[in-house]
DNA sequence: GTCGTGACTAGCC
DNA sequence: CGGCTAGCCACGA
């Protein structure tokens, strides 16, 4: 029994290193496509630990957004998968957004 | 059962 | 382009 918190974590483990994602599509993969705020939270309050890689995922529009530990770290995590970040903006946001099918 | 919170998004000025 | 408001969802107390 998953809660949409616990499906939010099991997709973010389904991103490959080198892919982001959004907040919108991780909503819409766990049933919610309007609950994109909770997918959030889900991250936000990550009872997984650093096993998921919450850093992979972004707002809608390719920024960084935020991150609990500092969105200074997010980015250097980023950076370290192989993308790239401009002011706070993924480069090639759209090439390097992942799909849940 | 109700209220408050949040790493969001889209629209409007 | 930048800032603000309103709307949406799930979870915890």
């Amino acid at each position: 029994m998953k809660s949409f918190n616990g499906k939010i974590l099991a997709l973010l483990l389904q991103i490959p290193r080198g892919k982001v994602t959004t907040y919108t599509a991780l909503a819409r993969a766990a049933g919610s496509p309007k609950a994109y705020r909770a997918a959030g939270n889900a991250c936000n309050k990550n009872p997984n630990s650093p096993q998921v890689p919450c850093h992979r995922v972004v707002s809608s529009n390719g920024k960084i957004g935020g991150y609990a530990r500092g969105t200074k770290r997010k980015i250097e995590l980023l950076e370290g998968e192989g993308i790239k970040i401009s002011e706070g903006k993924v480069v090639d946001f759209e090439k390097r957004l992942f799909s849940f099918e």
